[in-house]
DNA sequence: CTGCATCCTAGATGATACTG
DNA sequence: CAGTATCATCTAGGATGCAG
């Protein structure tokens, strides 16, 4: 009688969405990377203002996370010929259009996180891993 | 005369909102558990099916990622007391939810991922870090 | 001011062997 | 089958110093 139960069958494909969101997520994934474009959703900011806005980074990596944002083109970087320099820093369409698929995330982050910080500590109490335990009803 | 000019005031204080989301990024940022859950999707499903399903993941990072989706609260573990043993994974309606909005994410993904990819492309021609260089315009 | 180069550590991931 | 344990590796990220 039917195999078992509702069993899924395994999709050995994956979809080339996977593939994207796979990309994105290694984008944003990181720690700087949304805190960085969620800044820079405020309007133009050179580098000096990022570095003081973002509590925490380091010059390597808010350079870097910038470096990585520009060439994909989220932001846009505009140096001044100036002395001492100025850099400025600004989402692009694309970039913004990001900002609003985090922010969407950023809703559901908080519209859950009491919930997901209440079954992990639940967790905590009857220990992970356990799940539940069924008894093997399969006749036999 | 207007502070130089529409320069965004630096955040400073990040709101919760940030914080929540920077905790849902450090779960699905990691390698596995997009492909685990979206893998889940699909309805119930044995260890050994999971393991099939997402080629390249190691015993040691399935049970890993399993375990902290099942401590969030995401999926629930089943185990049957037989042998041999038998234990199946299931997303909660917690779990669903966050599917559905990483399934928001790679529609995000899937739509500008070809866009990136030119961005990118033209960056290594150009040469990333170099963003535009505007003359200095301020007088002096 | 705005970076870049270098060194260094912690954590994430992979490979492999072993167990109930 | 469904993990656990251990070791090896790789890389993100932080600290520091130097440069244009």
């Amino acid at each position: 009688m039917a195999s078992a139960r509702q069993i899924a069958g395994p999709c050995q494909e994956w979809p080339e969405d996977s593939v994207f969101i796979r990309e994105v997520l290694d984008r944003i994934g990181d720690k700087w990377t949304v805190l960085a474009i969620g800044t820079l959703s405020a309007g133009t900011l050179r580098y000096s203002d990022l570095h003081a806005s973002i509590p925490g980074i380091s010059q390597r990596m808010l350079t870097q996370t910038l470096k990585h944002l520009e060439r994909d083109g989220l932001i846009t970087r505009t140096a001044y010929a100036e002395v001492p320099p100025r850099v400025e820093y600004e989402l692009t369409d694309l970039g913004r259009s990001l900002m609003d698929a985090v922010t969407a995330m950023a809703r559901w982050a908080a519209a859950h996180h009491s919930e997901i910080a209440r079954n992990r500590a639940a967790s905590e109490l009857t220990g992970v891993g356990r799940g539940k335990v069924a008894v093997s009803a399969s006749a036999d």
